[in-house]
DNA sequence: TTTAATAGTGTTTATTATACACTAACACTA
DNA sequence: TAGTGTTAGTGTATAATAAACACTATTAAA
């Protein structure tokens, strides 16, 4: 290579965490140990490390700072880049937007992280229409974020990684309700996600629920799988 | 900032650029000066300079591959970012596409721009589906970019970047056809894109055509503006 | 056995997409 | 100046998709 004429700007890998908690759809989020904006509430980041990917780091950042393993949706959603977004220099930010089931977030966040000392600040959820003032451009991002994921759900089989293996119809549109903010006809729906042909009936029954019981379904595959046009 | 305990990896911008020749979607490639892939076609793309924001490292290839100032439409694309895309390190590449009307872009091809010796090989156009073997991992991300050049045709008003500010309805239309591969109707596709509001009939009029005179539409608007969803 | 609660199911209407063919207006030429 | 070639411009019928809407079924609990 040859000689660098200049000085690469930093790069992190920044993750946007969805998760629906008690009916609500919230975002994860960590309080800064540091300046700038210490105590603002930010996604959880890394820097990228020598020859790590940015969905390498996205990853450890996840596991690193909530305790997910692995099972959820994670894909890059674009790259910040403005040369003021840091005041303290050049730094860009890959981001990413994760989409994982709340029941793998909460043991870590119930439990409190054993090293919460060392900068890595508990992290709590939020309502993403109830967002505190973030730091750095984090805001915009979840923004960006939550318009990705809206339109993934209409087109992919994302939604399998805040289900179980076997889920109720009324399960799934719930999902799809908290995240598109709005009610969902149930016959329409019904119908409609049928047709993408994505889950299949199973012999299991969800039993015990003071009403009738419901067939539950499941993934054809629990792996991101597209319709249509894009990615 | 804490002392970095890791090395930055080097960051590019590469540049997607479409154009149509002849009736024919192109892409601007160059020939590599360097190794690796020394004599290889890729995309034009510079490293980041300090303090430079991808999208003005991405204008300044542009510019100075290109000669292309301005008016043309310019995206960000993806982040390219495996470490095992580039031999020489870990190299990061933000990408961009771009839609520019080949008259811009001609004149400095038929000149052949002034500094060819430094490592800024003579550009030339490829048509996208004969593209012949590339360096790094670029075909994948034209690849890409088609794809999202097509999505972006559908609900946004991007094509006014290869019109001239007055046009008729079927020079339009032959744009879609091109980057689409496959023929449109008529009735149809005028149908729809009025249906779009993005442009407005005009008083002038296209004569000495050797066949009936068409009249003339604007874009309403010759910034990028989206109708839906996404970004 | 009655009640409360959620599961499950079809049809009608409106909207949007598709398929398809002729007349209009000009330039050119004989 | 009539005729021909060439592209502009227009509407309707049909198919596909989306939206609106209400009742019966099955269980647990009282």
């Amino acid at each position: 290579m040859k000689k660098i004429i200049y000085e690469s700007p930093y790069v992190t890998a920044d993750t946007v965490i969805f998760t629906i908690q008690d009916g609500v759809l919230k975002v994860l989020l960590i309080k800064r140990a540091d300046v700038p904006f210490k105590g603002s509430p930010a996604l959880p980041g890394v820097f990228l490390l020598k020859n790590e990917s940015g969905l390498e780091a996205a990853k450890r950042a996840l596991r690193s700072k909530t305790g997910v393993q692995a099972g959820g949706y994670l894909e890059q959603l674009y790259t910040f880049d403005s040369r003021f977004r840091d005041p303290r220099g050049h730094t860009i930010s890959i981001t990413y937007f994760a989409l994982v089931e709340e029941k793998n977030l909460k043991i870590r966040l119930g439990k409190n992280l054993p090293n919460r000392q060392a900068g890595i600040q508990s992290p709590k959820l939020y309502p993403v229409n109830k967002l505190p003032r973030l730091a750095f451009d984090h805001k915009e991002i979840i923004e960006l974020a939550l318009l990705r994921l809206r339109a993934k759900l209409e087109y992919t089989n994302v939604v399998y990684s805040i289900l179980q293996k076997f889920f109720a119809f009324s399960e799934l549109q719930k999902a799809y309700e908290i995240i598109f903010g709005r009610k969902l006809d149930k016959r329409n729906f019904r119908k409609k996600f049928l047709s993408l042909d994505l889950i299949r009936p199973t012999k299991q029954i969800l039993r015990g629920t003071r009403s009738r019981p419901a067939k539950l379904y499941e993934f054809k595959s629990r792996k991101p799988s597209s319709l249509k046009k894009f990615f």
